[in-house]
DNA sequence: AATTGTATTTTTGTGCTAGAAAATACGTCA
DNA sequence: TGACGTATTTTCTAGCACAAAAATACAATT
């Protein structure tokens, strides 16, 4: 029986899953995202075919997640008809960011870096060292880290941080390349905001705004920061523009960490966060664009080492979006 | 003698060298547009150290980089004192793009995207059997083509191009994210043009200007295009806002071969350039940046299937910079 | 002291295989 | 007809050995 021969040897020399279906439990969580956004109750039909189409894979990984959906309650399968939405899908809302040795990795890098534990220059062996990793997995989140312009490969086999928001110069650039994007992002023809995100997103920001500086919650502020950037990012209508600002938006999250903002700015900053959503919610975008210019440049004033390099006035005006 | 053995061994089963020394080709153009960009004579000496740290290698392909120069007489070698600028040095100038075969490949994976050859969706054994490429090598094209935005992996084992540049769409998208940034370009703090760069790009573009529409030279206006796009990119003195601007200029290259631009609207837009860096050169920024607007506006305006969708007139003029 | 020349060590890339996961083909059911 | 269930084919990843290339150490020279 060479089916037997064949399983027992599989079974001698098994080795680890190639991913241990991490990837089937990523697209668990992507399809989980992209069903909450649709309006649906209880009972909806979720057929295959729409899922492998939104994300590009084929039915066989879509049919995994699905499966792990189906175990935690949110969806229901029923035979030879397919997987319906279960009666507890509103309720149980984990976002469960999947703890892959990927994403273990990508994150202690980045600490370790902003720390200054780690060198501006490695290579792959030297990380796959320091953190007994392999050197496929260190690979992988060097090219993650590439993708988001943390790192880039020299010519040789060193791997080079660039310097990153923690720099002085760079946090800086990063704001006035932001003072450029995001107010214009409003002016952008087919600018719409997702309705319900925004009344999330203002609910979140309001709570913020009405706390006491003194027990500030830093963390869920610079969330609601973020949050809030992205959804503009998304309703701007132009790829390059969100694509640019969604980078920003990444950079900055492993970044603020180490940045210090008194709380009182944080909290002005929801205020001016919230009229700026209520001037783009009432159509009005040239205000909207507006406020977020004002918006910026107050952030861009209130940072700890702000120098306006020697700009002449004229051009200050100009720059500080005062014009 | 294990070192014959050895060597008759490794003769046998010889592989092809792993990249047959194109890095170090690589790299021996990149130092000698380094060197191009110092003020430097004949004689003059080059020290290994130096290029080391420019380009974060060691020193082992260094000296393959400059010996190879020295082959191509750019450089003089005297023993046990280095390298040395050659009485040529100024003399030949070909660019040489170093041709491996991941370059042809991506080119023609290119070709075959714009043109519909090729599905929106690939995977890369598809890659390597069509074009008879090794995975490796395709692997890589795809992991630049990625860093271009050009094509974006999904979860499973598929590559998607994304709507490029000859979507009119994107275009578009492309066209009013330019309208952004490059007029900010000018208003950044410590923007400053590259002097010599600035000559040349000025006397390409003069000649152009003088050319008689109907023997226009389109190859050459384009690259004259992009070499000034990619001129304000530098000279910006912003990271982001630098890199945002080169990836577009990439773009560009890829798609504008087919793109469809009256030769009239080509002249008047290498007009445009010269007016453009010489209000840059003589300091006056603001109008640089206005100028600049404009000469975006009327590219936009003139991209054949043009369309503004029904933004309101208000909005409109802001979105054409007519402030 | 700094730079080059040379030798040695380390890291990387490639080709290979097997097994895991994805893609796909095809039959079945609503 | 379109969706699901199942089986089959294809593609990918991990791990290994080895040669190529890069990094590095150290001696020699200016």
């Amino acid at each position: 029986m060479p089916r037997t021969t064949a399983r027992s040897r599989a079974a001698k020399t098994r080795r680890q899953p190639t991913r241990g279906n991490a990837t089937q439990a990523a697209l668990a969580e992507r399809i989980l995202g992209w069903l909450r956004q649709q309006d649906l109750k209880p009972g909806d039909h979720v057929p295959e075919r729409l899922a492998t189409e939104a994300f590009h894979v084929s039915r066989t990984p879509v049919r995994g997640a699905l499966t792990l959906l189906t175990t935690r309650g949110l969806l229901e399968r029923r035979d030879q008809r397919g997987y319906f939405i279960a009666a507890g899908f509103d309720a149980a809302d984990q976002p469960a960011a999947v703890e892959t040795p990927e994403t273990t990795l990508h994150d202690a890098i980045l600490r370790d870096r902003f720390s200054k534990r780690l060198d501006a220059e490695v290579t792959a062996a030297h990380l796959a060292r320091r953190y007994h990793a392999s050197r496929a997995v260190v690979l992988r989140v060097l090219g993650r880290l590439q993708k988001d312009g943390v790192v880039e490969r020299a010519l040789g086999q060193r791997w080079v941080f660039l310097p990153a928001l923690d720099s002085l110069r760079s946090q800086e650039d990063s704001h006035r390349f932001r003072l450029i994007l995001e107010p214009a992002a409003f002016l952008q023809p087919g600018f719409a905001l997702d309705a319900r995100r925004t009344r999330d997103l203002k609910a979140a920001l309001g709570e913020l705004a009405r706390q006491d500086a003194r027990h500030f919650d830093l963390k869920r502020a610079l969330d609601a920061d973020i949050a809030f950037h992205e959804a503009i990012a998304d309703a701007c209508n132009n790829r390059f523009l969100a694509d640019a600002m969604r980078q920003q938006s990444r950079l900055r999250r492993f970044a603020t960490t180490s940045m210090q903002v008194p709380p009182a700015r944080l909290i002005e900053s929801c205020r001016e966060h919230l009229a700026i959503l209520e001037a783009a919610e009432a159509g009005d975008f040239v205000r909207a664009a507006e406020l977020m210019r004002e918006h910026l440049a107050a952030s861009l004033r209130a940072r700890p080492g702000f120098v306006n390099r020697g700009a002449p006035p004229m051009l200050r005006a100009a720059l500080m979006g005062a014009r």
